[in-house]
DNA sequence: ATTTTTTTGTAACGTATTGCACAAAAATAG
DNA sequence: CTATTTTTGTGCAATACGTTACAAAAAAAT
């Protein structure tokens, strides 16, 4: 299996935990905005360690994004097996992404909204790592609705009309990121949110 | 009238040409990713004449979205006026505002969306003012589009739903933000925006 | 002409930044 | 026990940052 007994001298902090520290702190301040000894007091770490560990700071913030989009998808879909049909399924996944952006979670201690949708777009026009970032997280976010809605569709919308609709919802939730940042609260957002899956995926 | 012959050395620089090549410079880099250097050398005074006219780095900032704002509203007020009815003008603030975003307008010069949902989520986490300049913009926005619903209603909606449609519209339009930063082309947004608009303002 | 007021431009200050060099420390391998 | 490998932590290098002081310059006022 995997050796774990590696050479060296043994690593004192668990990759991660740190991780997730690490996310924390460009999830509050942004990319531009975190230095390297924020996360380095955040996660207990001094600066080499961490270099040795996740490169460079754009690397440690790409790397926490994946793992953030990771944890995210894990978190919508148990929320979307919990309910039946399409329009349940979907506001089920709404509300516990708002959930998310609004700092109840495990995940997310704060209402912080959407990691990426959060911090990205400030980096994205001078540096194309970051916006192909973007790109990937809106992308996936589309496709993991068009996949909801297609297992949930009765023959009823085209896939052109299926891959319409995901993308209105994607557009929507991105919106309840930005609001959750602005600072409305999560009640008032997941009305915003149901209204709008109403209107796009009505229970019929 | 305002006497513009004021007593000292006579200024090099336009303060609103100069104003509007900081607005440029903070929306494409975003604020804390933007040095007084580079504002600096885009404007082409040094950072005391910059200090003298725009007090602080985040001053300036605050100075540049605000006049965003106001020629973005102005923007979008004149798009509406070309169109009659509620689904019509939304559409044509739609196409204007997307303009507006992927570079297609004097105002803008590059696909870099929205200059607040753009470089505003990033910093409100960590900075009150920040946090208040985005919901400012939110709610304005809002407050637009309720008005243009209101007026144009048939006494068919309540209040309450007019204020619901308008925040829908709202989320749209800051979802569209994001994709436009993202990369997304002006023809695919506005056939997004036009099915949102054509999904919440029915043509009847 | 002299004074007054304002802007300009150089220069500096103090701090914060990313990234790395290097020796000490801590583990395994032989 | 010795050699090898990896991590740790101190410290530093080189630069970039926002902001302010200050003298020269340029205009109006007297």
């Amino acid at each position: 299996m995997t050796q774990t007994n590696k050479r060296g001298r043994p690593r004192k902090f668990d990759e991660d935990e740190t991780l997730d520290r690490i996310m924390q702190v460009f999830w509050k301040h942004g990319y531009a905005a975190t230095s390297l000894d924020q996360i380095a007091a955040e996660t207990g770490l001094n600066r080499p360690s961490l270099y040795g560990a996740f490169g460079s700071k754009k690397s440690m913030f790409l790397q926490a994004l994946d793992r953030f989009s990771d944890q995210m998808h894990v978190h919508l879909r148990e929320a979307g097996m919990s309910s039946k049909g399409a329009n349940g399924r979907m506001k089920a996944i709404m509300s516990a992404a708002i959930d998310l952006y609004t700092g109840r979670t495990r995940l997310s201690g704060a209402p912080y909204g959407c990691l990426a949708i959060s911090t990205l777009p400030s980096e994205a026009a001078q540096d194309p790592e970051m916006q192909a970032a973007l790109e990937k997280m809106v992308h996936r976010m589309d496709k993991g609705f068009a996949s909801l809605i297609r297992y949930e569709n009765g023959t009823n919308l085209s896939e052109l009309d299926i891959q319409a609709k995901a993308q209105q919802l994607s557009l929507v939730l991105h919106g309840i990121s930005i609001r959750a940042r602005s600072g409305t609260d999560a009640n008032n957002l997941k009305q915003l949110a149901y209204s709008a899956v109403d209107s796009l995926l009505p229970v019929t």
